[in-house]
This record gives C-alpha cells, structure tokens and sequence, in this order.
RNA sequence: GGCCCCGUAGCUCAGUGGAUAGAGCAACAGCCUUCUAAGCUGUGGGUCACACGUUCGAAUCGUGUCGGGGUCACCA
C-alpha cells in the first residue's frame, strides 16, 4: 500500500468515526505538502467543509487529532493552515519502508499480470534512411513498452514496413539510371542511405525533366505526369504488382540493403521488435471484408465501381476504401491488418505509436472497423505524437534539413567522448570499455531529451540544448547513479547483513525524509506513467529524484556520518536511490554506466 | 472554411481545480585538503496570449477573440 493510500484509507475511516458520514476518495485531495510549510502530506479540506458544516480549521483540527490518535505509528504531527491539514509521517514509518525494499530491484512494479497489449511503432518507409522522427517514435514505443510491461502486462513490440508502392520505384529507378551497379558493399555506404541517396537523385532529375517540359511550353501539371522518369516508375509500380522477376529481384535486393542499414541502426539505439510485419504481405489484406459490408449494406458501390462508407452521422466524411480499378487503398489493408493482429494475438489491446498527422486517418480507421461489426474497435488506441521540428522550422527532406538518425548518434557519441576525455575521470579504462561509456551516455541523452517532454506536443529540436549533459538531461540522472555506486565501492562490499538502517535517535533529518518520500512515490509514479502512456513522468520523477540526492550528497557524508546508525541509514538511502535511478531509466531505455 | 491540438520566465519545458506558479538552459555571485564539481548553494527574471463566465478557490473548467500548427486524397 502506498503512503497516499495509507492516508486515504485513514483519512475516510476517521471521518466517518467523527462525525458518522461516509466519504469517497473524490470528496478531498491529498497533496505532497508544500516545501514552505511542515508537513509530508496534506489533507484539502475545503470539500468537506461544505458537507459537515464545519469551519476548515475545527475540522482540520479534529481530524488531525483523530488521526495521531488512531494511527501513531504512521502519523507523528499535524498542522492545519486554512484549509489544509499538513499530516507528518513518522520516522518509523519512513525507516521501515527503506528497510524492506531497498533491495529490492522489483520495487515499485506490480507482480500480477494484466493484459495482452500490442504496440506498434517506428514503422520506416524502405526509400529513405531513419531520421529524428524516427528516434521520437522508437524511443517512445520501446518506453511505452517497458512502462506497461512494468504495470504487469505482456506486451508485443511490432512494425510495420512500408516495403512497396511508389517511393521504393523511386529510389529503384534513380539506381537503374546512375548508379551504374554500385552496392552498399562497392561504396562502403550503409545500405539505407544508399537507397536514400537515389531517392534524392530521383526527384532531382525529376524535378530538371518538369522544368525542360514547362520551358518547352507544357503546363506544369501535364508536365508533372508526362516527365519520363515518373513513366518508368508508374510502369514499374505496375510491374512489381504483376510480379514481373526482374522488378521484384531488384527490389527484394535494395530493400535487403535498406533493411541491413536500419537493424544496424536499431541495434545501435536499443530498438527491436518481436514481430514486423511488411506491406508487402499485407496491401491485400482486408479485401475480403469489403465483400461482407456490401452484403451488409454497410459500405456501397458508386457508378464507378469504387467503393465507400458513409461516416457522415460521426461528423466524418464519406471514405474510399476500394478504388474504382478494384486496388485498395491505405485504409483498407489498416483494417485487415488490424483484424489480423487481433485473432492472431488475442490482444486486450493494441497500441499504435504514429504522428499526430496522422489523428484523422485513425478516427476514420476505428469508426469504419465499429461499423463494420468488428468486436476489437474500442481496444484500438492510437498513442499520437507531435512533430519535432528545429530552431530553424520544420524538417524538410527536400532542403536537406533533415536530421538524420545515424549522424546524430555519431555526433552525440564524439560530444560524450570530449565532455569524458575532458574531466579525465576514467582513464584507466580500456578501449571497449570507454566506447561502451560514450555510447550509454551518448543515447542516455538523446533519450532523455526526447523523452522528457509529453508525446503530445510537438518538441523543437535544439542541437546545441540537446547535446547538453548538465542540469535536466540523461547524463546528469546517470551521473547521479555512478557517484552512489562509487560511494558503494569504497565503503566496502555490501553483504545482505552489512547495511541495516537502525533507526538514529536523531531522528531523521529534512533531506533524508524527503529522499525516502521521494523513493516510495516510484509505484505510483510508473502506474500514472502507464495509464497515460507517458514517459515523460518518468523522466521528471527521475531528474528530481536524482536532483534531491546530489543536494543530500553534498549535505551530508554517507561513509563518515556522525554515527554508524546514521551511516547505515544513509546507505540505505544510496542503495534505494541507485535502485530507483536504474529502473527509471530502464523505462526509458537508458542504461546506467559504474563509472563516468 | 469545418474539425482537432497548442499558447506558462529571454529559450526549452513541468504543473490540468487548491497555499506566495516551478525546473533546466542562458546571466550574475559563491563552493573542490573530505564519498566523482557531468555536482551543490544563492540572486535576478512572470499580465500563465486576451476577455467574460462557473467556483469558497482558475494557469487548470466553459464560452468567445487573437496567434501558431495539423488535418479534411481513387498518396502512403
């Protein structure tokens, strides 16, 4: 039971023995009470105010009083400020909870398994190599996931390639025009920036042959459809769905490539999946429905032969779901695939991890598949996030701005070799040792700093702030971690018997209660993470937790406290508080380094 | 134009019904003979976009206005 708990259930227990009413936990808040005034908890009295008719301060007074009374051993002070009863919990209380878990790595995370949850995310296209908003959804899908496998859920990471369509012929038919047979293997290039790269000499030639039509006399719009090269790879497109040898070999070839370069990539930032699925194999998936809602009347025909669904009484459009040729469409392979994750998983739940630009689409894809009759609709959540963008505007591939995915480690990871050479702290260790140190701190801020803002809201990317490893950042938290464990290493090894936190006579000091506070929030922290899907609370429960053990580290001494009982205590305290820090960031993806 | 999201310190962000609105960065002033200074302590910095309303109490809820973004494809 958490302290929150404890006080609600004590708080409801006391009112109805004082003044014969029952209350439920909405009829008065508990809040952490406010540094500048005594107390741990407090009591918002104004609701009950109303109901008992009593003033705020007799009432503060006598539940305060009742609450001493009954429960000494839990609370040890009360004051009441207008309407707030500030309740102080007892040091026994405080010491008791730091002597069964801090050990305990568990701590915080709930032992019963919940749900089946699937989670969806990075989800690349096979034209172009990952970029920043990529690292956004990756890192917030493998949190997510760490976060509700946390709460006790079974939880199964999956993507979605885009392997086919348009932009793949794209990159295809640049290769066949210039890169005279160059591999990744010819050019030492990674196989996704390679391919990337003929996407790139794809719209540039695209874009000089739209110029020689317009000066020729075209239209830019026939100019558009006519240029050769887009032709050849609407042609190409047709030939890929015919199946013609040639094309597909070639295809199958580059997106090797591309699929070799992006698991480099995944590796490096600590992304996998326990099942991907390809657009290849599901573009035709959900064909078979559509036949079912005709019959149904839910979808209907028009003239053409296109099909549609009516969503016009969900303040929604009318939406295609089969061209007129027959093909379907985006949406219509969503819904199969949708159906398909659900009959093969049996899932409680399906999470998908994709940009807030994407919102509509998904409203539209859980409206048709309720209308539809399928049972799963409202299990379908869509975890939306907002765009980075730079200091500069919006990313732009066609301006080069771009912030690509592997430049970004490699920069991140030449900062953490400067900003460790620089302090000089580790150099005794060896080569391996030192690049495994510069990439931990390297994604630990990347992490960090993309994490640490709500998925909601779209983020500006600041080169120079996000390279920072001072103040709210990844490094800082794992920082914090490195000098507990050094304290550890030099007090000595710790054997189960060799720390036990007596409790001083002093009493516990200001810094020392608040840590211990801190400490216990962690299990309502990870479960408020978990119903909002956000990360973010992690991250600034973990900054602040990280930020009150540096000012009690420079405070107070733990290997020379004024007493062995205080030195105890204080280990305790350390031991709990590198426990917390690594499983934070463990939620986060971030690893904690020994040293730094 | 319809619908959705956002607007908090110079910058980047917390806070979503409670007390005098908080962090980090940037600026300034201190702190290494003691467990890692990637740290700690302090100072300055606010019309919570604006207006009206609901409430004992509003940055938080409602309505409207202004400003920014997204979306409304037989693209994916």
């Amino acid at each position: 039971m958490s302290f929150t708990t404890i006080i609600q259930s004590s708080a409801l227990k006391s009112l109805s023995e004082l003044y014969g009413q029952s209350f439920s936990e909405k009829d008065f808040q508990i809040n952490e009470t406010k540094s500048e005034f005594e107390g741990d908890y407090t009591i918002v009295l104004f609701a009950l105010v109303k109901t008992l008719k009593k003033s705020p301060e007799i009432l503060g007074k006598e539940l305060g009083e009742h609450l001493i009374k009954n429960y000494p051993d839990f609370f040890s002070a009360y004051n009441v400020i207008k309407g707030f009863l500030n309740l102080k919990i007892t040091d026994s209380s405080l010491n008791r909870l730091l002597e069964e878990n801090y050990q305990d790595e568990n701590f915080g995370k709930p032992s019963h398994n919940d749900q089946k949850i699937m989670v969806e995310y990075s989800s690349p296209n096979t034209n172009k190599p990952l970029h920043l908003g990529h690292l956004r959804n990756n890192f917030l899908g493998w949190s997510v996931t760490e976060i509700l496998k946390a709460n006790g859920n079974e939880v199964i990471k999956t993507s979605i390639v885009n392997d086919r369509g348009i932009h793949i012929c794209k990159s295809m038919i640049a290769w066949q025009m210039f890169a005279e047979g160059a591999t990744p293997e010819s050019t030492h290039e990674k196989g996704d920036h390679l391919v990337g790269d003929y996407y790139v000499k794809f719209n540039d030639e695209y874009k000089q042959q739209v110029n020689e039509l317009v000066t020729s006399g075209k239209t830019k719009e026939e100019a558009e459809k006519e240029a050769p090269i887009m032709k050849k790879t609407q042609q190409m497109l047709l030939d890929w769905e015919l199946a013609k040898p040639d094309v597909r070999e070639l295809w199958s070839e580059m997106n090797r490539w591309v699929y070799k370069g992006f698991d480099e990539t995944y590796k490096r930032i600590g992304s996998d999946f326990d099942h991907t699925f390809y657009e290849s194999n599901t573009y035709l998936l959900g064909k078979d429905f559509v036949q079912e809602g005709l019959q149904k009347g839910i979808l209907y025909k028009k003239e053409d032969g296109s099909v549609w669904i009516d969503l016009s009484d969900k303040n929604l459009d009318e939406k295609l779901v089969l061209r007129s040729d027959g093909t379907s469409v985006y949406i219509t392979q969503d819904i199969g695939l949708a159906k398909q994750k659900f009959e093969e998983y049996h899932l409680d739940k399906s999470i998908y991890v994709i940009g807030d630009e994407q919102l509509h689409h998904m409203k539209v894809l859980k409206e048709i598949i309720r209308k539809l009759g399928m049972p799963f609709a409202d299990k379908m959540y869509h975890l939306s996030y907002g765009m980075v963008e730079l200091t500069s505007g919006k990313m732009k591939s066609r301006e080069g701005t771009v912030v690509d995915a592997d430049d970004l480690v490699n920069e991140m990871v030449a900062t953490a070799e400067k900003h460790t050479t620089e302090l000089g702290k580790v150099n005794d260790f060896t080569k391996e040792e030192l690049k495994e140190l510069y990439e931990t701190l390297a994604l630990g801020a990347m992490k960090f700093y993309l994490l640490r803002v709500d998925p909601k809201k779209r983020m500006i990317f600041n080169p120079e702030e996000s390279i920072d490893f001072h103040g709210f950042t990844g490094p800082f938290v794992q920082y914090t971690y490195a000098r507990i464990r050094s304290i550890l290493r030099k007090v000595g090894e710790i054997n189960d018997s060799g720390i036990k936190p007596g409790l001083s006579s002093d009493g516990l000091l200001p810094l020392e209660r608040q840590l211990i506070i801190a400490l216990e929030k962690y299990g309502n922290v990870i479960s408020d993470a978990s119903n909002e899907m956000n990360p973010s609370v992690i991250a600034n429960y973990v900054f602040n937790l990280a930020k009150l053990f540096n000012s009690f580290y420079s405070e107070h001494s733990v290997s020379n406290a004024e007493s062995d009982e205080k030195k105890q205590l204080r280990l305790c305290i350390s031991v709990m508080t590198a426990t917390v820090i690594k499983s934070s960031l463990q939620l986060l993806g971030i690893k904690v380094p020994e040293r730094m």
